[in-house]
RNA sequence: GGAAGCGUGGCCGAGUGGUUGAAGGCGCACGACUCGAAAUCGUGUAUGCAGCAAUGUAUCGGAGGUUCGAAUCCUCUCGCUUCCGCCA
């Protein structure tokens, strides 16, 4: 969230960036909630003030019938205004959370289609292997039993594929321990307050994406971004143990509602697939110069694999509540014969942070908010069909990236 | 899952319901001493909110309650530890 403070210094530019954002939040209404809050803050202050006077001038234990009588008065008024006061609070909160972050000055303006391309890679292939159909020919995934077990778009990975799959990960795991990130595992399932702190709609709203447990404050990640966060949630960390990079492994879950229409074949958009992740906790001012690296190591992996692609800076509309920027890395499908989304790195400024109360503590003892970013290193499911797209052959063996050998016994074919 | 115990500041650890935001220690920072360092001594050392400030207020896992007054009493809840049960 953002700070309310903020929010009145700068009520047009937030104002602003909500409207690009796609979001409608009333500021005035949310800066006139703030006004009431601080007025009764300031009565309960006094209320409170003259509580305590009494209170200590009774501590010789005498107690005195008049004195009791005055405090009873003070206990009284205050049983009237403390409960309204927590009710403007939290409804204060309550629209707080529903200010998106703010833009930075670079971010594109308009929806989806003004998404801007900064850059390409690589050659672009002419044609390619449909992944599902290669895939369920050579009996390396089976939808048909994932259905049968869970549901719809869920899967089995055997040989080839699951063997794969690993190899990705061994070699993900390599490029961002090299990149200095510790390799995390991390719990599958969060509570609300790291969910919604994150910037993920919450369990009531109809647009949540997540699986929660019923009857329990729990909900399934959708990314290992969320445990990543929570991590050192009511922390203050110490400047020079900035900036803190995390690459965390878990398994992500989505519902995927209304996504149909757009490509969903196969193992492109599933209700289950393992991810490499990465994140970092930084000084406010390194989170853009963290945010290229992020974006420098997605690369990496990319050209190293020799997967062409290219990068998009995020229109404002398509940024999400907790991004001030965000470029997404896409692949080029031989198949579909366009750019498809692979990866995508957030920088999500003060926002998350707030939320989750994670500040840093200066070299001068000052202590402020940090910022949160985080990027895809790996998304298994989709990095799978990436390698089918463009290293099988129809009818024919998947050629391995030099890279991905040394993790799959040093065959160079599958 | 059942039972018991425990949750206090960066850490350890006091705390008969009444100046306790909280003793003491450790750690840390600065200063003194020293050629320098160690040792020693002195000073300082939580965070949020409101306020230009002085200052006020809140916070002793969390939420409620009792009371003129709660870290201290009660209820619920979460976490940790130990014992029992159970299972990979």
């Amino acid at each position: 969230m953002l700070d309310v403070n903020f929010i009145r210094q700068n009520q047009a530019l937030v104002e602003k960036s909500t409207r690009e954002k796609g979001y409608d939040v009333n500021i005035s209404d949310l800066l006139d909630l703030d006004d009431k809050r601080k007025s009764l803050l300031q009565s309960v202050d006094e209320l409170r003030r003259q509580r305590n006077e009494i209170a200590s001038r009774m501590k010789g234990g005498k107690p005195s019938a008049e004195l009791i009588a005055e405090g009873k008065a003070i206990k009284d008024q205050l049983a009237a205004k403390e409960p309204e006061l927590s009710k403007i609070e939290s409804e204060l909160n309550t629209l707080l959370k529903s200010v998106p972050n703010i833009i930075f000055d670079d971010v594109p303006l308009g929806g989806e289609e003004a998404n801007l391309e900064i850059k390409t890679w690589g050659e672009k292939k002419k044609s390619g292997v449909d992944h599902l159909d290669y895939a369920v020919s050579r009996g390396w995934v089976d939808f048909e039993r994932g259905a049968k077990v869970a549901g719809a778009k869920f899967y089995y990975l055997k040989d080839g594929l699951a063997l794969l799959e690993n190899a990705l990960l061994q070699f993900g795991i390599k490029k961002v321990t090299e990149h200095g990130f510790h390799f995390m595992t991390v719990p599958d399932m969060v509570s609300s307050r790291v969910l919604e702190g994150c910037g993920f709609n919450p369990r009531s709203s109809a647009q949540s994406d997540e699986y929660f447990i019923e009857g329990e404050d729990l909900a399934m990640i959708a990314t290992a971004e969320m445990p990543l966060t929570g991590f050192h949630m009511d922390e203050i960390i110490d400047e020079k143990d900035l900036p803190l990079c995390y690459a965390g492994y878990s398994a992500c879950f989505r519902k995927e509602a209304g996504t149909y229409g757009k490509y969903t074949r196969g193992l492109f958009r599933v209700h289950q697939f393992n991810k490499l992740e990465m994140y970092v906790f930084c000084l406010p001012e390194k989170s853009q110069e963290m945010h290229e690296q992020l974006l420098a190591i997605e690369e990496e992996i990319l050209q190293d694999l020799g997967v062409p692609y290219h990068i998009i800076s995020n229109a404002a509309g398509d940024l999400g509540a907790p991004a001030a920027k965000k470029y997404d890395i896409e692949y080029w499908s031989p198949v579909n014969q366009k750019y498809q989304e692979i990866t995508s790195c957030s920088n999500c400024t003060d926002f998350q942070a707030r939320s989750l109360n994670i500040r840093v503590r200066r070299q001068d003892g000052t202590v402020e908010v940090l910022h949160t970013l985080n990027g895809t290193a790996i998304p298994l499911a989709r990095a799978l069909v990436v390698m089918i797209e463009n290293f099988a052959e129809l009818d024919g063996k998947l050629h391995v990236p030099e890279v991905l050998r040394p993790y799959l016994g040093g065959v160079s074919e599958l």
